[in-house]
DNA sequence: ATGGCTACGATCCGTAGA
């Protein structure tokens, strides 16, 4: 089994590259951020002659997520209880015993800004979600854009990043106490290559510079990290023409 | 030096992303 994250910055300019790809890796799953699409224009057709089927949850210009896997999701949700938000963050769904959450974490634009405020408020509301579908879903993955590297080993230069929004403390504490449900980031689960990221900013060649951040993550549960055998971040797309800034994620499981 | 790209929906620039 192999689930995926990838933030496309847009799913209608980057379709024939999520296409392209998943033909390629033939993930069973792929929850996908920033899709910036209405509902009415959701490019099912195209997915289902890739072999997928999907669950989305998009407004215009902003935000938007989806889930597309091989076979179709029950149970599915967009919004968290107790946290009404217009912003289409959340999707989440049962899919092969499993319970399968797709986030796109607020930016948080700037430490101490009325979106960095929201930002903050949107993880406690998440945390408290989290545990409350881990109690009912022992099978959980969490699967997305967190906006947040958890560490400083998560970042270029962590001294030029010190205290910035996605690295600040409040951010990571927010980021650690998901951990905390007894969830696991699966990408540390594995011995992996110094200074790999997740994101890179379209300036200043950051991406020829490795000037990135690591803010895409695949949460787990303890039932399912246990099958987990490998978690990599997938450059290959970054490298293309017209790319989204984020790559994809990707898990495998035994 | 606060810029620099990209996407979008509004125009022919502003907002937002990270």
């Amino acid at each position: 089994m192999k689930l995926a994250s990838w933030n496309v910055n847009s799913l209608r300019v980057r379709l024939p590259q999520l296409l392209d790809w998943l033909a390629r890796e033939r993930p069973d799953l792929v929850c996908l951020q920033e899709t910036k699409l209405e509902d009415h224009r959701f490019p099912l057709a195209e997915l289902a002659a890739a072999g997928y089927t999907a669950a989305y949850s998009g407004q215009k210009t902003y935000n938007g997520v989806a889930i597309a896997a091989r076979t179709p999701l029950a149970e599915v949700s967009a919004a968290m209880p107790g946290f009404p938000d217009p912003q289409r963050r959340v999707l989440c769904g049962t899919w092969n015993e499993q319970r399968i959450v797709c986030v796109y974490a607020p930016n948080g634009q700037a430490v101490g800004s009325e979106k960095y405020e929201y930002k903050l408020r949107w993880f406690a509301a998440l945390r408290d979600w989290l545990q409350s579908e881990l109690a009912r879903h022992p099978r959980l993955a969490v699967l997305g854009d967190f906006n947040v590297a958890p560490e400083d080993r998560d970042v270029h230069d962590p001294k030029a990043w010190e205290g910035e929004v996605h690295v600040s403390e409040p951010e990571r504490a927010a980021f650690r106490a998901l951990l905390a449900l007894g969830l696991s980031d699966a990408f540390r689960l594995f011995a992996q290559p110094e200074k790999t990221f997740s994101w890179w900013d379209y300036r200043m060649m950051a991406f020829r510079r490795n000037a990135g951040l690591r803010i895409d993550q695949i949460l787990l549960s303890a039932a399912l990290a246990k099958r987990c055998t490998a978690c990599t971040i997938d450059k290959a797309p970054r490298k293309l023409e017209r790319p989204s800034d984020h790559a994809p994620v990707i898990a495998e499981f035994g």
